[in-house]
DNA sequence: GAATAATTTTAGACTAATCTAAAAATTTAA
DNA sequence: TTAAATTTTTAGATTAGTCTAAAATTATTC
């Protein structure tokens, strides 16, 4: 097995993987608020290991085998906060902190019980997708809301920053994963866009509308 | 906070304190599967931070404080091995290693919350009591089956060994938590006993009468 | 009440993960 | 296409937890 550090690090190399096709030094250590050099010697460790392709000064990609892990990790992080939501009623934007906990819990027996009992669902409380036991997930087409032009519609489905700030601004606006909006006005000068939210107007600046997702 | 090794050092220490009023080094080092001189090393740490009363050579106790950690811990091991079995359907002789997992994932609003959520259960699924979360529970009184005399009956509702081997063979006689027992025959030669369940009659050891707990 | 046995502690070493500071390599820009 | 800036790696320490072997203390036994 990998130590809590280990996964750690797989799973912020998966996620940096997801942006750019190869994820420096510099990156891993912005995303794990620790410094290069400790990155580089963990590389070394991970490289060993044979869970990433790692040529000093090339950055790293993660091996079939690492990338294997790092989904697991992923897995159980968001079904994890899922069970928190549903089950256990915290609201979205308190779930984070357990589920870094929760998700190194080793037992894939107890992952795969817990999923069941929940009925098998297909996305977190953010959105984001569930892997299933083997891994695999949809990857739905989701664009932020600032790309849209007048009259385009969609569903709320995901958000790009997932800080509670943002998550608790959107649930007092009412702008929470599953509702239809429509895209009311936008205005030039700042880019901020008014939405149509059933019969409410609801005014959101440039920002948010760049972190709030919608599939169409 | 204290780290995951702490814990379990102030759970052992707390387990075998209900045994003898004072823990030796020896007695941790065992039931942790390490080596003396380690523990020397963590009972210097634990007592600086005040979680142990502690003389060299003189064994320790734990401080009021180290006891609610303790507490917490237990408290924290035996409601997700009620989740595991309630919730879950693991068996009551496969959750114990999740549990020692699960036991150390800090939110205290996550544990109350699944505490809640199952309706406060007070004995986990091998009898033990669950501290509530101010770390009290109730001390009902126990007798090995060995201490009864013929024609005494009563519940079975806790063990003294928790291996699995020995939990399985109990599922296997039907002896679970909450039948209704009585001794029809006890043999003077092995101390051996048969005992009533419903109409049937089950012959068990003397090992197994010493870990079989009853309440009358 | 010594001598012996058992327990416990100390000394010194090792591994994993981290850090700072300095060196090396790469990238950018003049 | 060399110089400067940036990124990455190495060197050398540190901390937590562990170990073996040896020394110190306590308990047992003759
Ligand atoms: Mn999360
Ligand atoms: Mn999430
Ligand atoms: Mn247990
Ligand atoms: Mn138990």
């Amino acid at each position: 097995m990998n130590t809590f550090t280990e996964e750690n690090y797989l799973k912020a190399i998966y996620h940096l993987s997801l942006q750019s096709e190869s994820v420096s030094t510099n990156q891993i250590a912005a995303s794990l608020n620790t410094k290069a050099a400790s990155v580089t010697d963990m590389l070394k460790k991970l490289a060993d290991k044979e869970l990433i392709n790692y040529a000093k000064y090339q950055g790293v990609t993660l091996t079939a085998e690492g990338e294997k892990i790092a989904l697991s990790i992923v897995r159980k992080h968001r079904l994890w906060e899922y069970f928190l939501v549903e089950k256990l009623n915290f609201k979205w934007d308190e779930v984070h902190d357990v589920a870094e906990e929760l998700e190194h819990i080793s037992s894939k027996e107890l992952i795969d019980r817990l999923d069941d009992f929940m009925g098998n669902p297909k996305y977190d409380p953010h959105g984001d997708p569930i892997p299933d036991c083997n891994g695999l997930f949809k990857v739905h087409e989701l664009k932020p809301i600032s790309s849209l032009i007048l009259n385009d519609s969609g569903i709320i489905s995901g958000v790009r920053d997932h800080s509670s700030s943002f998550l608790q601004y959107l649930e007092k606006m009412q702008l929470t994963i599953g509702r239809k909006v429509k895209v009311a006005e936008i205005n030039d000068y700042d880019h901020s866009v008014i939405l149509n939210l059933e019969d409410k107007k609801i005014h959101i600046s440039r920002d948010v509308a760049n972190n709030l997702l919608i599939s169409l």
